[in-house]
DNA sequence: ACCTGAACACCGTTCAAGT
DNA sequence: ACCTGAACACCGTTCAAGT
């Protein structure tokens, strides 16, 4: 903080500009297009000079999730009841997938690192402040954690799948939905019905409720015993 | 069926002979091991034969996660109450990416394919069957898919990390545990207090934990109203 | 200390040529 | 129809050489 103030050239390579300018090629050109090449090349420089500041891929692309996810969480309400604390930072964190999907991916990947235990700790604080007696706790948390993983996995997943087709996403439901609707009628029944409906469904509502039946049963645990 | 009933040939390449040599290799030296030459030369043939019968990598990995899927919920027990069918059916795909950690990846790189689907047309079946009003089955479902895939993914993600460190999964999460342990006190008490116990926790304990949790939810709102 | 950029050891995929 | 295998257009990563 206090020496080395201000890096005085303007284009001096740190850590920080490799992973913002990772984080705008990750945005522009989704996760394929995040090479060491096509980051060289924005920053102007070797495609060595990157790995002396930057371990691996991996470490960058966890770095660039964690940037968004600790801008994510910083700007969500804090007073308000734990439970629908919990709701808003699992919101933000939906909103945050779907403006930036490849962090989907990148969360999924990194098990146990800062951006995950980033949202972890989040949930944690509140759902021990739900009352959730201290031996339950974690368990708690790993469900509402692993269900926000699973749907930010699959998020990202159709944005992929979307991009590498050079169609948007909703051309890409409809093809699903096509796909489903064709299946054979005695072995998916259910999914044959549910393949009209997938064209208009709203995935954060879906989120949204799949989030308040598990809320449910955590203030049903924490109230029964 | 009929015409051209058993290949003659032993070696001759089929569809179903690729995907099984792809399973082994899957197992043996996970994702990153599933190369066209790899598989090439355990086969005896050309990288490029292996087109003839599979569109690409994609299509070949989401049909090797297809079959041991296939193979799981088959093998399941029919004949009980829907939650405890929907729980059997959780619990022997849990098990399958015990076994084969690549199928966590595969699944979640396969949003609306079939091996997907599979898991949401049994899930879909059990959940009316518990009595779910016909327009929350959707969210119900999905919300299910949500966390089954997302421990999935998390579980892959754990295999792939310590394999690619060269160290088992229990030393691999003595080293997430140690890191945990010494993260800030003001800015991370519960990851901090719940670092020690990561060693001993039960995966597939905190994964039948959590899905409780959604099953009462779904219970209580079937229930509700 | 920090950067350069060629070189290495791979990939998935294509395609002319074979049978 | 099915297979071969060289070739193409990439990758992440390393490392001698520069400043």
């Amino acid at each position: 903080m206090v020496k080395n103030s201000n890096s005085r050239r303007e284009d001096s390579l740190t850590r920080e500009r490799i992973i913002d300018a990772s984080i705008d090629i990750l945005d522009g050109s989704g996760e394929s297009g995040l090479t060491f090449r096509a980051l060289a090349q924005r920053l102007a420089t070797g495609a060595g000079a990157i790995y002396y500041h930057i371990d691996n891929k991996g470490d960058l692309l966890t770095s660039a999730c964690d940037t968004i996810v600790a801008r994510t969480l910083q700007t969500t309400a804090p007073d308000t009841t734990p439970r629908d604390a919990i709701r808003a930072a699992a919101l933000s964190m939906f909103d945050a997938i779907d403006a930036h999907p490849w962090i989907g991916s990148a969360l999924n990947q990194a098990p146990g690192q800062l951006p995950v235990v980033r949202i972890m700790e989040r949930l944690g604080q509140q759902v021990a402040a739900m009352g959730v007696p201290e031996d339950a706790q974690w368990s708690t948390v790993s469900a509402l954690l692993s269900y926000i993983l699973g749907v930010s996995g699959q998020n990202a997943a159709n944005a992929h799948y979307g991009r590498a087709r050079g169609v948007d996403r909703s051309t890409f439901l409809a093809q699903v939905a096509t796909a489903w609707s064709e299946l054979d009628a005695d072995a998916y029944p259910f999914t044959r019905r549910v393949a009209a409906g997938l064209r208009e469904h709203d995935d954060r509502r879906d989120f949204d409720v799949g989030l308040d039946l598990i809320l449910n049963g955590i203030d049903a645990a924490a109230r029964g015993r």
